[in-house]
DNA sequence: CACCGGATGGTCT
DNA sequence: GACCATCCGGTGT
């Protein structure tokens, strides 16, 4: 199975279009165990620093804000509670904006996925929330500002999925206003969107 | 150095 | 729907 990654130029588009974009595309890493890869079919827009419940709301830069601050086109992990989550980082140089992966319909590796998340696990439970994705696909602290448009982590051409759905984003409950935002993007009727 | 609070997920009721 | 495992970044002392 070969892959084409997109080149850095897919990255330079203003963050919610890419968050749209992002939608249909294939996430794919390689570890040494395998190679797992996914139909990303739900995202979220974080648009710092005017956005509450971003990271880098405020512009606030620190070791673990710093890759936002940094060119398009690049992981961002983080860990939330016992998980790891990916975004892409988005927008220019010092525009701190990144893509949340929340959901990806599992395509290859759908074994490694099982022996990762479970062997006994139904099939949408796999890879159907931002912190089971990273998990069944291999994803770690490791690639933090990792580019996304080469091997080992990478965005790859994908296919043409239903019509797009948007609505607030999951999860920001504390986040004033922000929490309205209708920043959060989806396949509509994809059994793998997260609940 | 102590405290607080999550961009979650799994389990049990 | 409620509870909590488990951990680290960010903040204030």
């Amino acid at each position: 199975m070969s892959f084409q990654p997109v080149t850095a130029s897919f990255f330079q588009q203003p963050t919610l279009e890419l968050a749209r974009s992002l939608l249909g595309m294939l996430l794919v890493k390689e570890t040494e165990a395998g190679t797992a890869s996914g139909w990303i079919v739900e995202t979220e827009a974080y648009i710092g620093p005017g956005d509450r419940a971003a990271h880098s709301f405020g512009n606030r830069r620190t070791a673990r804000t710093e890759v936002m601050f940094g060119p398009p086109g690049h992981a961002y992990t983080y860990v939330m509670h016992t998980h790891c989550l990916l975004n892409v980082v988005s927008g220019p140089v010092d525009h701190p904006e990144v893509v949340l992966i929340r959901a990806v319909e599992p395509y290859t590796g759908t074994d490694l996925m099982y022996e990762r998340r479970g062997r006994d696990r139904k099939e949408r439970d796999l890879t159907s929330g931002p912190g089971k994705l990273t998990k069944a696909l291999g994803i770690t602290m490791g690639d933090y500002g990792r580019p996304l448009f080469e091997s080992p982590l990478c965005i790859a051409e994908g296919k043409a999925f239903g019509p797009v759905e948007t609505g607030t984003r999951i999860g920001i409950e504390n986040s004033g206003e922000a929490r309205e935002y209708p920043w959060r993007f989806w396949i509509g009727g994809n059994r793998f969107v997260s609940k």
